[in-house]
DNA sequence: TCAAAAGTGTTTCCTATACACCCATGA
DNA sequence: TCATGGGTGTATAGGAAACACTTTTGA
């Protein structure tokens, strides 16, 4: 490995003091299901954290984009690709992984649960309702504080919720969708009149069915307004 | 090293595999002279980007937290400490560093200019104007970009700007910051309401000196409104 | 007396919010 | 016929933006 002369300045240690950190990526990756937010998580296996839940994580190959890293641990354990899926955060507190200096940075995605078979592999991989949880392994409860908050940002402004809904979806769900993201109630006319307003929606011109009371409108997202703009990291 | 059992399924790759890339932090620290957005830049002498400019930064030590390598960065460069630094994003294409594996964090900061002497060591450190850097050593200037986009999007909401100012100002000087880093014209009857209403101004009882013009009143930020929130990494 | 910037109000428009009733459907 | 949610409109308030003239000071 060549020396590093943009940091040589720093004479005291030598290359392989600083070559000695391991980066992974973490995934928050939320659904939505019974009118709940979730998240998927994991049983840790790790003796220090043995039975929490953690975060989906890998070390970032020596060869990998970081980017990279973010979209093969989605596609490995979800089986999706083409998601939503943003960078939020880097944390890098010395002592954060018991096995050694690991820093992280974090993901956050947007996935349909019933789109999709999880790959449920080995571990018990899990849909778990975000506001039952109050602990998780490493600071992973941190992370996912984190990235709820930038949810909540973004939510506001940016067609991203769609990830998270089948491709037609009535009104109600949408609602109840960004009542559970925010968590607050919200007015149903002001939010439809919103919505209309916007432009974001389609009218497919079809009906709920299966429901027990009049059904509502069907609508799809109005993908063709925003191109691949909310479908990449940025 | 301990085997990190949480990434066990990898089982084509050893722990000595991963641990051997490097974490750097580079700060974008901004400041405002002359009417004009300034970013604080040093010439590189690695030979592939001889003579361009680039950010300040340094490798992440062993046994330091990422939050507190951007302080100490900051620290060693300027001599500031006590300053609004935030993260921004993490870049890690592979080949971004041609020495090695080096996963950068980028933090923005923003300085007033006059207030400190620049520890100006054998480098040359250098404030340049933002708007005329068009290309910088390594992926700087993709980084500088990003961190410009998010400067403009947090002097929207939160009373940051005022650490690029001295410690009394008038109105014309923060109008002139904002339209300096927005890149855009504000009207003068609007700005001055928009900043009273909010409530983030002290009015000094004193005026400017020296200028060629009828003096305009001084104002201090109105600190105790915000406590430490605004100084802090969040 | 001139140049340059300080200081000041009003109107308009748009958006956000609050709020209540009838309608269609399935059970 | 009843329960459930679907669907609709209006009034109000507050913030954003457009806009022009007088005043003060230094040169």
């Amino acid at each position: 490995m060549k020396h590093i002369s943009r940091f040589s300045h720093l004479g005291e240690l030598s290359d392989k003091d600083y070559f000695r950190i391991a980066l992974s990526v973490d995934c928050v990756i939320f659904g939505f299901e019974d009118g709940e937010l979730k998240v998927l998580v994991i049983k840790c296996n790790i003796k220090e954290y043995k039975g929490k839940w953690s975060l989906l994580g890998d070390l970032v190959r020596p060869d990998e984009d970081l980017d990279s890293a973010s979209y093969r641990i989605l596609k490995e354990r979800t089986g999706l690709d083409d998601v939503y899926l943003e960078q939020v955060h880097t944390f890098g507190k010395v002592n954060r992984h018991p096995a050694g200096r690991v820093i992280t940075t974090t993901y956050f995605s947007l996935v349909n649960i019933k789109d999709y078979q999880l790959k449920l592999n080995d571990n018990e991989l899990h849909w778990h309702p975000v506001n039952d949880i109050k602990e998780m392994a490493f600071d992973h409860f941190e992370i996912l504080t984190t990235c709820l908050e930038r949810l909540r940002e973004i939510v506001e402004d940016h067609p991203v919720v769609f990830n998270l809904l089948p491709r037609k979806f009535s009104l109600r769900e949408l609602q109840s969708l960004y009542e559970a993201i925010l968590n607050i109630k919200l007015d149903r006319r002001n939010f439809r009149k919103k919505f209309f307003m916007m432009d974001w929606l389609i009218d497919l011109n079809e009906y709920e069915e299966d429901v027990p009371h009049r059904p509502g409108k069907l609508y799809k997202f109005n993908q063709a307004k925003f191109g691949k703009k909310a479908k990449k990291v940025s």
